[in-house]
DNA sequence: GTGTAACATGTAATACTATAACAACAGGAA
DNA sequence: TTCCTGTTGTTATAGTATTACATGTTACAC
């Protein structure tokens, strides 16, 4: 319980200190923080939460960049590439439940060559995640854990 | 390593497995299982992959049901709230991250009241997550873990 | 069996999210 | 300088999802 993340805090400290890391990891690893770019991570670190590419980019515009989606999507991804930010989502798309008759928790393997999607029994996975939760007093009304990768045989086809 | 979801198995078997668990499921619970929405988990099961909402529309189109979004939509909703289908996503969006220094793997805590988005340090789950794809021998290439409910903040305000 | 409430479906219109493709430009290396 | 690489701007378009409203259907009370 030391470290609440949705407690109270010194937000312009840790802003500043991500910032600071981001143009420390520029110079030290030779990436090209350009002002878009830092502008996106400004915008996303004035928020701390869940932004929408669009919201980035309405904020982009106000501060003089373009205005067309590719600006917002593209600081954006050198931001996630470079470990800067997180994008939270992948794959808009459903599946059978293949054991509707158990109540379960799944995870869900999707091969991203075949897409076919398992559904791996992680009663594991969920009482980590459980109690991860309740460490930040956070009440789980849903939880999506996705695994993109290769199943077997697509990899052994790639091989 | 009993259960590889991804081996080659039965498929009309798993299918009218699944159907017929969904007629008495059904039945049991007085749910309406309609033609759409049967047609719509009859498409899933025929495919035995994550399909987009639309994909499932065009097959829904050719055997005569309606052609307008909704229509695929509301079925698919239907399945997943009964628990006949997963939706596999949430969220389209960004979020800084909070700890750009360390090499982690976050799960996301994201509040849908306040649209906060924290970051859980939680080995435990990635853990958990290595052996359940090691299990089914699937090869994991980015982890996706998204847990949506209340921040203690906003949960008590509610109460 | 009729009326009514609740739920399902069809359809149109629109909003939101994302990418492809190309032009213009800046900086570094040969 | 010239070429190469990478960044930015812009247009156009594709893909995903929801709102709103009209119509139809089911089940139940009376």
């Amino acid at each position: 319980m030391t470290d609440l993340p949705f407690a109270d805090h010194d937000h312009s400290h840790c802003t500043s200190g991500v910032l600071g890391h981001a143009d420390k990891l520029a110079e030290e690893k030779g990436l090209r923080l350009t002002p878009v770019r830092r502008a996106a991570l400004e915008i996303l670190l004035g928020e701390h939460r869940a932004m929408g590419a669009y919201e980035v980019l309405e904020q982009l515009q106000d501060k003089g960049f373009g205005n067309q989606p590719p600006v917002a999507y593209r600081a954006l991804d050198f931001l996630v590439e470079n470990g800067l930010a997180h994008r939270v989502q992948r794959l808009n798309a459903f599946a059978a439940c293949t054991q509707p008759a158990k109540q379960h928790r799944p995870v869900f393997l999707i091969c991203k060559t075949c897409e076919q999607v398992a559904e791996a029994d992680a009663s594991d996975v969920q009482d980590a995640l459980s109690a991860a939760a309740q460490n930040a007093d956070f009440t789980i009304e849903r939880a999506n854990v996705e695994v993109l990768g290769q199943c077997p045989t697509c990899r052994d086809a790639a091989a």
